[in-house]
DNA sequence: CTGAAAGCGCTTACAG
DNA sequence: CTGAAAGCGCTTACAG
């Protein structure tokens, strides 16, 4: 089976009621529709995509962008797997599709893009891992194409963007050390320009300054973003002269690999060191003593995610009236034995 | 910017001319082709891949089918994205790209990729986690798309498939346990029609045959391939009523659970019972005592797996003239000290 | 070296 | 309810 035209002349019919027949528009004979469709399934027929897209002017696909950094890789993060779920949760609900793009690690992301929205198949997109500075939100602006950047960023306009409340986790974790006792309080932080680095530290400083508590750059532990990391962070910080009492991790694996790094050096968490974890993982569950970290559902965070990135587009908009609002997606604090114990003297 | 209608009357040049230079032909005055390229960038034209994929038959797309089950998302399964790097290394040199088709939970994964067929938004589509009977092969088999199966199945005809070498590790597993001693071996087998299974434990009962060890079903433990599949046979393992010296796992994430049921019970891997693991993957580098389990590249298989694609491609084929063989990916063993002891007696 | 024209496979006003 | 025709944005023989 080729094409719509020798579906036609197989029923002897026009193309165009063929075309409407499947499109189940509504002034077709009935008798006629169930003959098209029982000939386009017998013959396997099904109508070119790129035709389609050609003569409606959309693709009914929507992208979501994905950084494969050799970092991800080796850490296997579950995020976007996760968060897909929810995605397509309500893609779904519009007949579209979901494809995520792969940038390859030696390719720069922001040509990469470009190249993806050139060749337009896609409607609209989802960025992530968003950095500091990011071109690749002016590119899509100027590009005038859908999107939504999950993580903020110093760049563009006033583009939509959700993301994770880094603020709230890292104002929490301080008020709650402090109220331990804590004052020597190290934070486990991203190495690279990503952006949510900042918007923690910042947080983080303003914490301590509510407190009266004075910031020390020194108690900075820059580390990637990994169970690695992690390990790595556990081993800066026992070499830190006057030894942090409790630390604050920015990501969900740092913890696994900061036990480590803490068990090889005999110091127990939630004894010799107060740990507050990141996001609560189904690998962080196992750790002993268990960890205190945050909660969230990357399916919902997925499903909000969809949502409002179909409020940013024309064709769905009326469906999601609550428009296309910038969103902090908020953790729930999960007490944890890892900082459960107070500070004396 | 519209399309090249407006940049070519823009340049008060033929669209055709603007095309040919755009897409580097030779018979293009080169005054005209920088012209033309240099409006284009100005302009930020770029050619509609509906408009290109109409006319051209191809859409330079690949599509990698994931299925992305809660046990992939809760294990954060690194190996796609790892496949993926050595993927798009092939596909880059053909300009090519690569992207992820992710197969909701909710919904059957024939029925999904008859969809992605229809839409023919890619030329060629790699599936994977294949199954013992997989309508999948035949859908794509009788869609006439080129694909390659990673992983084996008994359905279709004469389709091109790459798999790791599950038989080998089940026979070097066997081979060497049996070597220290042991005779009672269990296996951690997947709880799911997933067809490595079937391969799998087909040669470790051929591999106990050779030893002229009789085959006891007791010792097939059946859990889900993920760490918590590991917990849980590991708790298996301690009920079988004569209890087995050694265990080979089907799955590099079962030997983090295993070891954490082991450690609860006062077992000692290496000591009071031997363990072969899986792939060798960074999570399973520490664990204590250290894995016996078997290396291999993800990033290498990927671009095999691109290579062989290719091959199978009519538009690609001369480049890769060793055709589209079937594959079976070699794993080295990695002797650790989970099973380095001798069973006397 | 360039232009005019055909046509890829669809959907959709429009006419009847 | 159906058909004939236009046209989405390209690329590519073909003619000059």
């Amino acid at each position: 089976m080729k094409g719509i035209r020798q579906l036609a002349e197989h029923l002897d019919i026009s193309i165009g009621t063929v075309s409407r027949a499947l499109n189940g528009k509504p002034d077709v004979n009935e008798d006629t529709r169930r003959r098209v469709l029982a000939a386009a399934e017998e013959l396997g027929y099904v109508a070119n995509q790129s035709g389609r897209s050609l003569r409606q002017g959309v693709t009914n696909v929507i992208g979501l962008m994905l950084e494969v950094s050799r970092e991800t890789v080796e850490n296997s993060d579950d995020f976007f797997l996760g968060v897909t779920d929810g995605l397509q949760s309500v893609f779904s609900r519009h007949k579209l599709d979901l494809v995520m793009l792969p940038c390859p690690d030696d390719e720069d992301p922001h040509e990469y893009l470009k190249r993806m929205v050139a060749r337009r198949l896609v409607d609209a997109l989802i960025i992530s891992a968003t950095r500091r500075t990011d071109r690749r939100i002016e590119l899509l602006e100027k590009a005038r194409i859908p999107f939504v950047a999950l993580g903020r960023s110093a760049s563009g306009g006033s583009y939509t963007w959700m993301d994770l409340d880094f603020e709230g986790v890292a104002a929490r974790g301080v008020d709650r050390l402090v109220a331990k006792g804590h004052r020597r309080i190290a934070v486990a932080a991203p190495s690279s320009d990503i952006n949510l680095g900042y918007i923690f530290l910042d947080s983080y400083r303003q914490a301590l300054k509510r407190h009266g508590i004075p910031f020390d750059p020194a108690l900075i532990i820059r580390v990637k973003s990994s169970e690695q990391g992690g390990y790595q962070a556990g081993h800066e910080l026992l070499m830190i002269e006057e030894r942090p009492t409790a630390i604050i991790l920015i990501h969900e694996l740092m913890a696994i690999g900061l036990y480590r790094r803490l068990a090889e050096a005999g110091i127990v968490p939630g004894r010799d060191l107060a740990v507050v974890g990141f996001r609560e993982e189904p690998r962080t569950h196992f750790l002993q003593p268990s960890l205190t970290s945050f909660r969230m559902s990357l399916r919902d965070l997925g499903a909000q995610l969809g949502e409002t990135l179909l409020a940013t587009m024309p064709a769905y908009a009326d469906h999601y009236p609550q428009g296309a609002r910038n969103r902090i997606w908020p953790l729930e604090l999960v007490p944890g034995e890892s900082d459960a114990f107070t500070l004396t003297g």
